[in-house]
DNA sequence: GGTTATCCATTCATATTTGAATGGATAAAT
DNA sequence: ATTTATCCATTCAAATATGAATGGATAACC
């Protein structure tokens, strides 16, 4: 049975006749008779008696309309539900990316977008798992390397620096020296990035005293004196009694890049978010 | 939109893959693909999200897909109802006959039918109006004249005998003559019946002292001593207190026909009744 | 690294559906 | 009685949907 055939059933029998239903309906009388020809058939029952003035529905038939009625009912109830989800961007995005991007990058433009549009719930993971975009683990990610996987949508978000940090007050290492300094870096499975490698060029004698794959740990261990540490800009120049110090030359940045998958390519919340952030933040 | 499309999207939810949901529903992967496409077309959205692994839900798909399950549920409880009304031969039948032989001949076999199918409710509808099967005003029609509307289909159900009554010990007039004898007859409407032209043939000097369009009322008037009546021998041969009289030759008889509207020759309730009335009183 | 299995998307031939045109039946108007 | 309008059913050509075959991509296994 096609389902479709009830919807051609519900016409037949509000108009009463097949040629006002066909009109109405805007498909041919003929077709509309052979598609509830094709109806009794599967559904073992003659649903109307025909007459020369029209049609008059059996109790069968009579039957069936009241089901056939909830049926559309329920077709409107989820066009206006997705209707109105698009139209007040409804929703939620799962967005993944870094710690300290998403806290202090990120948390300021999720705001912004929060005021704007209320109903789109966002939920930022920030765990160093790399989300899969085609398994819908995020919606959105951000990304300090390139995305390679073909079905992603990418873009080169923004440029971000990076700075050497001291606690004020504190003196500052020699430049290609850096004897007895201790330094604040990247836990081991990230002990390559290039700022980490930058810094223990630039000051091979240092010795580091704390590890950790979060920015905002070093940071803050920075803050309470422990050591000198690299760290992106944003988030350096931000913290309380640290200052940024010259060693002669510049760590080297990063790019952030931003993906989506394909598919969500038309999804209007997705696409409002991915604007504000772009608007607020790319360089 | 084409409600059938919802049908698809619901397999391909719950297969998972494209090629699962073709293999289970019985339609081609390609089919199924170009449909859930057409489907995502129509209604706005993007329903799955396409990986080398299948297809995983969109939250704009796990919507539409609680709307999806409901109208299944509805789709199958109207199945099940009308499979239920056929298989227990629930409903309602409309009969059309005259009065008498509704009540006298008819009624018998209606009681034993409810007996067979205590689902099946029988109207029966004994007034003078011709009621039209095509329109459905009556679902089984009796009549005394045969079927002439081409949509009917109709047989000829028995032959009834007439007879001429007379109250138990009255004289019985002289046939040629009846000069002083009361009788009851048609109304005027049907005074051109085969009966009662006959009897006034046969009894020309008899004068009429009661009319009427019931058969129940002639014999009742003439149980009661109001004169002679002719009347369907199953009829008057139950009334007590009155003898059939034989005037030398017989009255004409008249054939019964039965008839509906061929558009519910499939209708089981309607065959069942129909079997029973002609197992009982077919001659 | 090569092979196999599984996935979805696309192409092209075949099957099915659709609609314009036509015809028969009925009822209403003239 | 004839004409007109409206109804549904049927025929045949055109349009659309479908499925078999094929190809590209990916993952798992050897």
């Amino acid at each position: 049975m096609e389902w479709s055939d009830l919807r051609i059933f519900l016409a037949i029998a509000r108009a009463g006749t097949l040629g006002a239903a066909a009109r109405s309906f805007g498909q041919s009388q003929p077709t509309m008779g052979r598609r509830l020809r094709a109806l009794e058939t599967a559904i073992g029952h003659t649903l109307f008696q025909r007459t020369g003035d029209g049609f008059v529905l059996t109790d069968e038939g009579s039957a069936l309309l009241a089901h056939a009625e909830r049926i559309e009912e329920e077709v409107l109830a989820a066009q206006r539900q997705l209707d109105g989800d698009d139209r007040q961007l409804g929703g939620t995005l799962r967005i993944s990316s870094s710690d300290w991007f998403g806290i202090h990058l990120l948390t300021p433009v999720f705001a912004e977008f929060a005021k704007l549009q209320p109903r789109v719930v966002i939920e930022l993971l920030t765990d160093h798992r790399l989300y899969s975009l085609p398994r819908r683990e995020a919606d959105i990610a951000f990304r300090i390397t390139p995305f390679r996987e073909a079905e992603v949508i990418s873009r080169r978000l923004m440029h971000i620096e990076y700075g050497v940090y001291l606690k004020s007050g504190f003196k500052p290492p020699r430049a290609g020296d850096g004897a007895g300094t201790p330094l604040i870096t990247m836990d081991m499975a990230f002990s390559d990035v290039p700022d980490a490698v930058w810094l223990q060029r630039v000051l091979p004698n240092a010795h580091i005293v704390s590890r950790s794959n979060n920015r905002d740990v070093q940071a803050r261990m920075c803050g309470q004196g422990a050591g000198v540490a690299v760290l992106p800009r944003p988030l350096g120049d931000g913290i309380a009694g640290v200052r940024r110090i010259d060693l002669g030359e510049q760590p080297p940045g990063r790019n952030t890049y931003v993906g989506y998958h394909r598919d969500l390519k038309r999804q209007a919340r997705l696409r409002a978010l991915l604007d504000l952030v772009i608007e607020r933040l790319a360089n």
